[in-house]
DNA sequence: CTGTTAGCGCGTTCAC
DNA sequence: GTGAACGCGCTAACAG
């Protein structure tokens, strides 16, 4: 049987609030008597039960969400992730708000994290925006004592605790590596479409990216860099003059979103010489061109994993709780059409 | 304030026991009453604390879990999450017993998987052996009302509840693609080492490379399929025969373990034409191959989390629970030496 | 068939 | 400083 706060309190040979007492730190405890109930518990091995503790407390754990409002496949997956858990949070003790603000705009971002910490949540999950209004809102909410997790894109140095999302360094270097050895050896040019590079996960992949190529395979040239906006009409109009103005074009790297204006680009294409591509983020649209063989790999983040972690951060912080480190990284999914989901 | 039990007794103007037999769907109740009851709790929206309940109950899950003891880095590594789940186990109700049985020994894993059934657990795991024995085994284990989840090699009509692995076909496709990408168009043959056929998920990698690589790249030829019972000695005997006897070898798939033989014989090996290798299983071992060139892709599927979505759904299975499917997927990781973990 | 009562392991008033 | 008593949401003996 695992030890309990009773049997503490009988070998102690003290009373239950004193055990208490001890256990949370609270002071109106002679040093003799903490010692010797501190002696008990460490003896014992006894550990509290959470599920208990929470009971008695009443405890309900409430997380605010502030995403953006794009209209882009994976935001809408996220949101979607998002409202899932807050169903399921209900037998949890985790209550959920999801605020979404509109895309792009910092200032919007950082007077919806004030608001939100005005509410004095139990802790705050948001997708960053690597901007001076941001990085002084999560400032305030952390303290205030409100625990604030980034997602999908991150704010180092502005005190969050915590990152949901993959290393993007990382991405952009391994879409590198993959396009170099399927093009071994080959010349030609690389093309690369971003969404915006103010935006830190996209300038991270391009580094990665470019550094990666640079570094291993010599014979590939990068492009200058197309920023597309993540809009599909943008993206397409881009691409298709991409494909025509570069004869000696090989490979593509959409580092961002509106894959959707490159795919119809790529299936417009007359038949040349072949093309290797490489995108981000599993969409309908994504799946679809993989499978088609319009596109040969994409690289993807997990948004249901990227949620439910952040929930499991935001409540063990909220606790002073440790967390399975390994649990909570984000991997860089790599699809081929073989290992789809 | 969610509402509870209390609640519903007002409301239907019973005792906390009767809304408790409706709950459970206990017997003891008339249909009339146990009518207005229903509508009370549906009406409310009722949903119960399983924290509460399980506090009640003064529940604890026991779950066993067999798994061979196999000297290689993953079963070790396997064995390692699992002892690390134990220690977490204690403070979330659950007792995990750990047995291990010799590698390869149906009989011992079905004597295993009896005696098991006899101490009755709330739930097994096991690392399945496609074979009679562990067949006859698993039945009696679910006649008796024992979930059973299979980890890392599976046992499909066996009456386990769950698998949780990767698609071992899948990732054998993969490794197809990815090494018929890395060598587009070139001409030469490819190794293929395996631990042994007659094992499940070693049989489906093969039969997956082997149908990916015939479809999509009529350029290279397999060699026949080496056995080298995942023993680094006589995977290094073997492969270094492999290299000197196929000069036109340009490509390796290692579907097994016994990596470090394989390591050792590449690195001896005189520089000759490039080759493009593909191993399983991310161990430091081959994570050091990998970061020094010799291995260009590791596939790998995540021993903790297979752990975890072991006891996660043995868990919601014996309190009838639904399960996050897309949480319990088990991912087929690709790393190059530009995303390690 | 139905209701009462006493916990599960812990936190939180209040008195002493 | 310390302790007794009650309650969190639910189940499980018992009575009736």
């Amino acid at each position: 049987m695992k030890p309990t706060v009773h049997d503490i309190a009988n070998l102690a040979g003290v009373s239950l609030s004193t055990v208490d007492r001890v256990l949370n730190g609270r002071a109106g405890v002679r040093a003799p008597t903490r010692k010797r109930v501190q002696d008990i518990i460490d003896q014992l091995g006894f550990v509290r039960d959470p599920a208990a503790v929470n009971l008695a407390k009443g405890r309900v754990y409430t997380l605010t969400f502030i995403v953006p409002s794009n209209d882009n496949s994976f935001m809408q997956a996220l949101r979607a992730e998002i409202a899932e858990a807050r169903e399921r949070g209900a037998s949890e003790r985790v209550q959920i708000v999801l605020v979404t603000v509109p895309a792009f705009d910092a200032e919007a971002l950082g007077l919806a994290i004030r608001s939100a910490v005005e509410t004095g949540p139990d802790g705050i999950a948001l997708v960053a925006i690597d901007d001076g209004h941001v990085r002084a809102a999560v400032s305030i909410a952390q303290e205030a004592g409100i625990p604030v997790v980034t997602l999908v894109s991150d704010l180092p140095g502005s005190g969050r605790c915590h990152f949901a999302g993959i290393d993007n360094e990382a991405a952009g270097r391994t879409a590198a590596a993959l396009i170099g050895r399927f093009l071994d050896g080959r010349e030609g040019s690389v093309g690369i479409i971003a969404g915006s590079l103010g935006v830190r996960d996209h300038r991270e992949r391009y580094d990665g990216f470019r550094q990666g190529l640079g570094r291993d395979f010599p014979t590939l040239t990068t492009l200058p860099v197309i920023e597309g906006l993540d809009e599909p009409e943008r993206v397409h109009a881009l691409t298709a003059r991409l494909l025509a103005d570069h004869p000696d074009l090989i490979g593509i790297y959409s580092l961002g979103a509106g894959n959707r204006g490159l795919i119809r680009a790529l299936a417009a294409r007359e038949a040349g010489n072949p093309l290797r591509v490489i995108a981000h983020e599993l969409t309908p649209h994504t799946r679809q061109a993989l499978a088609d063989g319009l596109i040969d790999v994409i690289l993807n983040q997990d948004a249901g994993h990227e949620v439910r972690s952040a929930i499991r951060v935001l409540k063990s912080r909220a606790d002073g709780q440790p967390v399975i480190a390994a649990q909570e990284r984000i991997r860089i999914d790599i699809f081929l059409k073989d290992n789809l989901p």
